[in-house]
DNA sequence: CCTATAAATCGTTAAAACGGAATATATAGT
DNA sequence: ACTATATATTCCGTTTTAACGATTTATAGG
C-alpha cells in the first residue's frame, strides 16, 4: 500500500507531472528542468527526489551533471504502469504541449552561457 | 490536467484506496463505509465526496441512504484506467485482505443494531 | 590544496489536506 | 406539522506539502 500511494503522491503535482512529460523527450539535467519549471532550484531537485524514490525516474551522474531519464518501471509494477500510460495521457493538454515545444531549444550550454 | 491531478490526489490516500477495494466488492452505504474505515462519519463522508468529484465512483439515493458504488468511467479516462487496475492491483496486500474478509458481515441493520 | 560549480539538503513560511465534533440538510414515518 | 435519522457541511486544530533562500556536498580543473 505504500508504495502505491508514494506513486500516486509523486504523480499529483502539476511540476512533477510536467517533469515526467518532459524526461518522455529527452534525458535531462537538474537545470535544464529547473529551466523550464521555472522554479527555484531546489524546488526541482526535491521534485526529482519524490519522483525517483517513488521508482518513476532514474539518474546517471556525470561528473558535476546529474541526467534524470525515465525509469524502466523494475523497482515498481505501479511505476511501471502509469510510466506507460503517461505516455499517452495529457497528449492534447496545451500548456504541455506548449513546453514541449520549448525542449529541442533548453540545452545546460546555453542556460549557463557557455560556448 | 486539472483533471487529472484530481484522480491522482483522490487515490494518493490509505483511506480512499480502501473505499475503491470496498466496493470492488459491493455497493455499500456511508455507515457502512465508516464502519469498515473506523473514522468519523464526517470524514467518511468528505473521502466520498473526494472520490465522487475524481469520477471514481457514483451513488444513487434510497430513502435516507445513499449507496455509493464504483463509477463506470464514463466522467474521465483517467479515472476508467485506474479503475481497472486498481481490480488486479493490491490484492495480496494483508491489510485489505482482511478487511475484504470483514465484508460479507458489515450490514447496515447490524451497525444500527435493528432486525 | 584551492577554487569553481551543479546538485542536494536544511530552515523557514504559507497553503493545502486530514481529522473529528458540532451543526445543517433532507427524507421517512406518524 | 413533528420527530427520528442517514448523510452532508461547517468549523477548527493538527499535520503535510510546496516554495524559496541559504548552506552543504561532491566533483572537475588548475
Amino acid at each position: 500500500m505504500k508504495e502505491f500511494i508514494r506513486v500516486m503522491k509523486a504523480l499529483s503535482d502539476p511540476a512533477r507531472v510536467k517533469i515526467m512529460k518532459m524526461l518522455q523527450h529527452k534525458t535531462m539535467c537538474v537545470c535544464e528542468i529547473q529551466t523550464v519549471l521555472n522554479k527555484a532550484q531546489s524546488t526541482t531537485s526535491k521534485h526529482l527526489k519524490i519522483l525517483e524514490d517513488a521508482g518513476l525516474i532514474t539518474y546517471q551522474k556525470n561528473g558535476l551533471w546529474v541526467n534524470y531519464q525515465l525509469a524502466d518501471g523494475t523497482q515498481s509494477p505501479f511505476a511501471a504502469t502509469l510510466i506507460n500510460h503517461l505516455r499517452d495521457w495529457l497528449e492534447d493538454e496545451p500548456e504541455l504541449q506548449t513546453m514541449v515545444r520549448l525542449l529541442p531549444g533548453i540545452d545546460r550550454n546555453v542556460i549557463l552561457n557557455r560556448n
